[in-house]
DNA sequence: GATGAATGAGGGTTCATTCAT
DNA sequence: CATGAATGAACCCTCATTCAT
């Protein structure tokens, strides 16, 4: 990930330099692949297509991915680790409470995404796929992000921050997935200009502090747990 | 499109009764496919896979289809037309006030999503798409859609019931987002056995109420409305 | 093999039909085909010069055979199964002895090459591959053929027709290879109009009878078995 | 093609000894590539094959020989032209018979054989090929082995040793074709251990005394020319 | 001179679509 | 009206060939 800017004495250099270069180009391919694969279906996505946007020949295409199933297969894959890798850093954090990890990892989340749009639309598409083969890594996936989240509001129950009938996993998945809408739908009609950080917040405190009114009767049940 | 709600006098009979079986088939045929759509790709799922669990012959399907495209486009259509059926219904209510319109639509909202799953994940897949031809039409479903939700928020708003500093579209898209990953990832770890009512139920209590308790202290800014 | 002109009534007939069309219409590629595999390299041949000299539609062709390696390898099978027949039924025979049926077995041998020259020679091109996958079942094949004429050699041997000291498989399988030579290769320059059949008989004379004139020395060494 | 038997003295040295390097990797290559024409099809034997069991680079293999096809072909040119010499010197002989020519002709022959196997079994393959392009050389280079061998039969039959009725391009081939089965399926059955000579001695004995025991009938028809 | 990354023409294969039965 | 054999356009992928290093 971190590119080693290379001292050019000390080590043998080339095969490093050349790994390096050769991931590079990888994630390159990787990211702009996701542009099409966002807007257009798998198979409504040529190879000749891919190849056109990323300027390189067919055959090159091949020293990368061992064919066009495994770099889709892949667009999914670098989402997930730069996410989970992102969410994992708010969540170890010993500085900040709860409410602060919540609203931490609803922000970095959602700069991620929206600097890497295509690759979260992709995620998007084939996550709601059933379970056959490799989307239950899918869904693997999803469930190790989804508990980061998690751990941050069991935090925050067990310090009495948030209520303790709530169910911490149900919470997480409407949290993100309210998230998630926000940053793949962002055409709104209601909201044409960009207010997009505030917007973020705007769903924290929905999910924190609720709809209603002060003077608003309680909703008749409260779930079960109650 | 429309099923032509039989007019039982009028018309020589017999065509009309052959084009409600024609629906019925259609629909049969629609719903069926949907199985497959929602587990394998566009692309994997081929005609022979198709024609295998719906028992008919390759040419019949193209007496219900111009082409495999519409088939798997009209999955779409018919999932939008009955939830927004539903909607509108609960929407256009009088009898009841804006929180038991929210109640009333995730409830019957999910009903129909757990009959017809398929279709549902089907929709998901394809909602993400970026504006390309028909994926417009799509984006304008699931706003005609959403708007139903935003109708009963308004109506909350404007009757004191909901605070006047949400933003109702925000609101509508976040709640139906929550609702939506519930059913579409049914086997969530921390609730194996089935009380998917009251997850519902949970869901939305969520969102009017909030996950904070009492003594919780306010979230740093409110958005930028206050 | 045998057609079995269909009763048209007693059965249910349509299976049974079927598959017979469809095993003519195989066994009728497998022969054309062998047209061009038998004067170009196996990827000098292109589905598309298939199709064109078989006057059917590239799917058609994966209708009879999974993929053009299996359509090759099936040329081999037909070859090998005709001879085959043909081989067993000469050394089956009960009526003539060991000398006449060397030379039937040659005569219909030829006769069978002679009509399906192609064939033949894709198979004179696959026996000289070392063994390697599949390579090791051509290999059996040629066995299997050559211990066809073996046997009437062998009986010759116990009947004291032939010299005991001869070793059996050396003998058949230089006659083979002779007479195989003799109709791969038929544009000889000192032999330029047809007279086939005398040079089938030449050829067999040869090996019961030598070269040598009788006032000739017997060659030096007999082998090791004398 | 023709080792330029280099003359020590007139010319600049260096660019001559350049050349026979360059003759010696190149026939180098050729004999190792030989190895994977014998057991696989020409495009089953990649580039990638060829470079790996030759340890050179890709373009290097550019600098001996135009192409792929033309690294095929010169493998067929080896074989004639190293068999043709052998047998050339032996048909020039004036210190045998024709007789022990035949054998010396058999005995060379397979030495060369059995020291360049996959050469011959490339040549076994190529050789059925019906007449298109240059297979019709390769026909031509058969015939000119076949002629060396029938040189020395005609002298056998000039000189009253061999029989006169015997077509002695008929001979010659069926020899060659049978020698040749011998080397090419050297794993026979009924011959487990090497005796290699012997077997080559037997061969030819076959062809110079036939396989009838004195006592035997003359088979019935003596061809045509009796 | 040697190398192997990049290339893209070419070919095998699939599968939606048609239409004769 | 239903069927499924035949079709060929379209597409993925391989691999011989080139050429900058």
């Amino acid at each position: 990930m971190v590119k080693p800017l290379q001292d050019p004495k000390a080590r043998p250099a080339i095969p490093e330099i050349r790994s390096v270069r050769f991931e590079q180009a990888r994630t390159r391919i990787i990211e702009r692949a996701a542009n099409l694969f966002a807007e257009k279906r798998y198979d409504q996505v040529t190879l000749d297509d891919l190849i056109r946007i990323l300027g390189i020949g067919k055959g090159t295409l091949y020293r990368y991915f061992t064919n066009k199933e495994a770099l889709y297969s892949q667009i999914l894959d670098l989402g997930h680790e730069h996410l989970q890798e992102i969410l994992r850093g708010v969540r170890d954090r010993k500085d900040i409470g709860p409410i602060e990890k919540l609203q931490e990892m609803a922000r970095s989340m959602t700069r991620y995404i929206r600097l890497h749009q295509d690759i979260f639309r992709v995620m998007a598409i084939e996550e709601p796929k059933e379970r056959c083969l490799k989307s239950e890594k899918i869904h693997l996936q999803r469930r190790e992000r989804l508990s980061m989240i998690e751990a941050a509001v069991d935090q925050g129950v067990r310090q009495g921050v948030f209520r303790s009938d709530i169910d911490t996993w149900l919470f997480s998945q409407s949290l993100v997935s309210a998230l998630w809408a926000d940053s793949l739908f962002p055409s709104l009609p209601p909201d044409p200009e960009g207010r997009p950080v505030q917007r973020i917040q705007e769903i924290v405190n929905l999910f924190l502090t609720g709809a209603l009114t002060p003077k608003s009767p309680i909703p008749l049940s409260r779930g079960g747990k109650a």
